[in-house]
DNA sequence: ACTACGTGTGAATCCCTCC
DNA sequence: GGGAGGGATTCACACGTAG
């Protein structure tokens, strides 16, 4: 493959094509701690009836039942670990990966995940709504497939829009277990002859799922088995840059077509909902310091049970108690911790008001004139 | 442990008891091809740190007991290969097992019975209806288990009461993932000072659903992890011989208690596992998801008054407000509340359609195979 | 008897910044 | 890098008590 540098000399990374090649071999040429998030379907590989090929597509020629499964399995996940130790190198340090699979390959490559460092933050059940049933009534309709979701590393950070997902979810916090409709219809990618461009094409709700849940516009995607592009398509659709790895070409020109296509959202429609976290601090003795409350004021738990005295530094004292507002009142009710906006109020004409009210004067001033 | 031999000299199956001692040292002194299936409910290796506590400040009951407690992945690796090759070996020829674990554990052991020749018939994923959210919500909510469901090896013949299953699922062919909620309540063993018996006991409707699956009346089913006894409990209900193998002697005590209790033939838990299924709610969010809704879109109210633009995470935006469906609605008229669903509506072909249309849509194919 | 409301709890790898 | 401290965070049920 053609090796690329950028002014400083360190290789740049291809936004938005689609590489050529097997991935660990382009995934070789890429350099450390550059993608923020990668979304992998590898091969499911394990039919063991009949003809079982290497990563490399040679034939691997069954002597007996016992050397066939070892020699199989043991190629499998010599192929796995491949590609997740070039996939974790890729990774930036909060980075992130997605693993799609069935029973087949998932177990196996679940483990390699975890001795390879990776850190499972949640596996992810895809429950389809339309699946195909089991024609003979020897096993269960084989309704769902999992996906495992991890960080680079145990500690390691990592991005998650919960309010967004929450909002998705109509205000209820998403599950492990999502019911979506397999890939079919209009979305479902065909060839002039009329046949399924690929077999295992993903839906792309599916993949809106995954990148608004745990990308920002603008992170970079890698996708190392990118097939006919979905990872691509939903990417290029919500403001985020991605990598593509394909070694067929008539998947890559399906590919190539079908993102060209997509019409990108509106910026506008890419900002989701955040949570308080992502707001500025404010610091309580502001409020004193700009008169919303006066030193020597009285203030009162929300459940009414205790009451404590504002002092000129922001801090407050109460019974045999003093320091900030989360300190005395995690004190006063023996609690581990306790929020003191949200538990703290004042009185202002007979009413009691949370204090955090307070608090969401300021940070609306602030936003009309950030600092 | 005791040696039994029947007037053969063969060693005789300890039928309808709980056995003493360590798990993998028991099987080892029980007859090779013996018994017809094995569920087995192993340590998770959870790996918690350090406390949690719920948003109002109440701490999360962990598990943290000593048999949880591995000092790695490797040592954790040989227990599960250990105690499966000595259930493998128990296993008559046409014999199964189920396995139940979490994404902390179900890898590695799915991955190890592959290596020691099970082959697997399918995963299935029991959905709890009750799960316990993700309090930091810094995750998924961690709302399902999974179980692994294999034969003794490739080839080998399994039972399956296809029709049975079917029943049990109204009528329409059951699915590999299960919706069920987690034990608690009347059914949940607690212990004279009103604690749980057990940190982790299982609900009888799933191992209801796994013997009448994959047992017929009169077989042998073996739990080598018997705990308080619910696969004991369950197969006598259902008229199965069971073995369990437990080494805490509490547990052994309240699982003797508990089966000595149960009247064979109880319809009961057949009544849990059919539990009615409530309307689906479906999230405004999937709409878009689903591309039946573009981000940036505009809707338009139901009175042709006011329009909003729809964002990625399913949420509206209008003039100074955002949030769902419902909030925006209702703060354009001024309402206490309104139903979004009823609202607003889209354009299209220079047609209005109520987004009410597409929520019926989903419900139609959700329909079709519900569960 | 029935409803309303408050409380308790479940296999959990559950924070982040600043000093 | 470790420790301190601010402050953000929950859904579905079962059960008990009040009205």
């Amino acid at each position: 493959m053609t090796k690329m540098t950028d002014l400083t000399g360190a290789p740049a990374l291809p936004l938005n094509t689609i590489m050529a090649g097997d991935c660990i071999e382009v995934m070789k040429g890429l350099p450390e701690g550059s993608v923020d998030l990668i979304f992998a379907d590898p091969p499911y590989n394990l039919q063991l009836k009949g003809e079982l090929h290497r990563p490399d597509n040679s034939r691997v020629d069954a002597v007996d039942d016992e050397w066939d499964r070892f020699s199989s399995f043991a190629s499998y996940d010599r192929f796995t670990q491949d590609w997740l130790r070039e996939a974790r190198r890729l990774l930036k340090p909060d980075g992130a990966i997605w693993v799609i699979g069935s029973y087949h390959n998932i177990f196996r490559v679940g483990a390699a995940m975890q001795d390879a460092g990776f850190w499972i933050l949640n596996d992810v059940v895809w429950r389809k709504s339309n699946p195909m049933p089991n024609f003979r009534g020897k096993r269960f309709t084989n309704a769902h497939e999992t996906m495992i979701w991890a960080s680079k590393g145990e500690g390691a950070k990592y991005t998650f829009n919960y309010e967004a997902l929450k909002a998705l979810n109509e205000g209820i916090q998403m599950r492990s277990d999502w019911v979506l409709p397999i890939c079919n219809g209009g979305e479902r990618l065909k060839t002039e002859t009329g046949e399924k461009a690929h077999p295992t094409q993903k839906p792309m709700s599916l993949l809106h799922r995954v990148l608004v849940g745990s990308t920002n516009p603008g992170d970079v995607v890698l996708d190392p088995f990118f097939g006919t592009g979905t990872t691509g398509a939903v990417a290029r659709m919500l403001g985020r840059d991605w990598i593509g790895i394909e070694r067929d070409a008539g998947y890559r020109e399906v590919a190539h077509r079908r993102i060209a296509d997509v019409r990108p959202f509106d910026k506008s429609a890419l900002q989701v909902s955040t949570s308080r976290r992502a707001a500025p601090r404010v610091p309580f003795g502001q409020l004193v310091e700009r008169g919303m409350l006066r030193p020597g004021e009285e203030l009162w738990s929300m459940n009414g049970r205790h009451k404590a005295k504002v002092r000129a530094d922001g801090t407050l004292i109460g019974d045999d108690v003093k320091g900030s507002i989360h300190q005395v009142g995690a004190a006063l009710e023996g609690a581990p911790s306790c929020n003191g906006w949200t538990y703290w109020c004042f009185r202002r004409d007979g009413k009691t008001v949370p204090i955090d009210v307070l608090r969401q004067q300021i940070r609306a001033e602030m936003e009309d004139r950030p600092d």
